[in-house]
DNA sequence: GGATTGACGTGTC
DNA sequence: AGACACGCCAATC
């Protein structure tokens, strides 16, 4: 079990809370990767593929910039979802992704 | 088992 | 402000 990266990964996003949103970076850093921050986005490529939902659109870079949209089955899929949870999506982009980030390092 | 690959991050030009 | 370069490190081929 949890013998890969993944599942570390998987399990993390699955604790961000609805209308919220986090930074790839900041999982990594959580999970003890500290600036692997690619290895969590590479686990997400699996996330569509995971036997559980994974909330990947709540996962942004840090930016904010839905970078991964365009992996999901319909690429807008993404934005219309972090709408739908009370977030402002523009260009492709999380309005006040500061003020909606979440923390793993502070809220666990 | 070496080489390639990223849903990233930060810094520099 | 936008574009480019390098670093990190595990999974995949």
């Amino acid at each position: 079990m949890d013998s890969s990266f993944y599942d570390q990964v998987f399990e993390l996003v699955r604790l961000i809370p609805r209308g919220r949103v986090s930074s790839y970076g900041a999982i990594a850093k959580s999970l003890g990767a500290g600036g692997s921050a690619r290895m969590v986005g590479y686990a997400m490529r699996h996330a569509g593929l995971a036997d559980v939902p994974v909330p990947a659109h709540r996962v942004v870079n840090s930016a904010g910039l839905l970078t991964g949209k365009f992996h999901f089955d319909p690429p807008e899929r993404m934005q219309e979802l972090l709408i739908q949870e009370g977030l402002r999506v523009e260009n492709d982009k999380v309005q006040d992704f500061k003020k909606y980030f979440w923390n793993p390092l502070e809220e666990l």
